[in-house]
DNA sequence: ACTTTATTCAACTATTTCAGTCAACAAAAA
DNA sequence: TTTTTGTTGACTGAAATAGTTGAATAAAGT
């Protein structure tokens, strides 16, 4: 399961995409549309900051947006920098690879063997899709459940 | 990450396939060959046992084997009773479902709508993956990592 | 210059989970 | 009955999670 913090990291990523176009988007705002700790998204976004992915501006005006395009900012990236690696041990990781202690030989490591598929698929989930494709997702969502709706009048 | 709990988990388990001809096995030889702390893999056993997928006999010619045959028992069981759901959030989980008290609206959250196909993924993998699948895959690895030495011979 | 509006940063706290241990207990074979 | 072995729940220290507090700093408007 994921933590708060990337759950509210990402949803913040989603509102700031939405808003791409709107110039800087005040933390406050952010904090009361989405229903997050004000203080808590102070971090979470300034960590997101420090890593390229976000820009903000001080002062009157000021607040937070994307540092590059919604097309260019990954839920991969995104996860990465606030819940650490994808992968589920530690020896399959391609951007954060670490000898696992407890096992004797990685190459006939059971564990490893299953591991590494699923990493690879996650990996190609998450590095496959954009910020930018997700707002595409939910405005599909949306239509689906508004026909619902007229459907069912 | 999978925790330690986990990753021991499964070696025992891999571990118990392996000797499954063989009648119980003793908590202490298990511990010494895969260098896990005893009294904590004794919990660990202790739940798997609860859970159905070990038996045990006590006294002198006891110890622990599979509760069912390897073919009987996939990763995916295995790593629900120790990790909890595969779910990266509630809001997709199949097994243990459960709301997503941050999310307002559940149809067109964009977590979800991602989080849905990686943990379909996920399931699919680990799901589909038996204890018994797990042997022939590390014997595959094995027959490969000897080639290459031969073939470096 | 001064105030207002914002982000930034360090430090601090409470709660929960993880990793592991202890000691009393129960069952079965010799 | 004694010894060997597993069973169980309670316990502990360390780390991660989920925040909070409060002061510092920067930019814009007056
Ligand atoms: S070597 Fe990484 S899980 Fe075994
Ligand atoms: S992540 Fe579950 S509803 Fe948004």
């Amino acid at each position: 399961m994921i933590s708060k913090k990337t759950k509210y990291g990402l949803k913040a990523l989603i509102y700031l995409a939405r808003r791409y176009e709107q110039g800087p988007i005040l933390i406050a705002d952010l904090a009361r549309d989405e229903s997050i700790p004000k203080k808590f998204l102070e971090n979470i976004l300034l960590n997101l900051k420090n890593a390229g992915v976000l820009q903000s501006r001080k002062g009157r005006g000021g607040g937070y947006a994307l540092g590059r395009p919604p097309e260019k900012i990954t839920f991969g990236q995104a996860i990465r920098l606030m819940e650490g690696p994808l992968a589920p041990v530690p020896c399959v990781s391609e951007m954060a690879y670490a000898r696992c202690t407890e096992c004797g030989s990685e190459l006939t490591c059971g564990i490893r063997l299953v591991m590494k598929d699923v990493r690879d698929e996650m990996a190609r989930i998450l590095d496959g899709t954009t910020l930018a494709d997700v707002l595409v997702k939910i405005d599909g969502a949306e239509d689906r459940g508004r026909n619902l709706i007229d459907f069912c009048i």
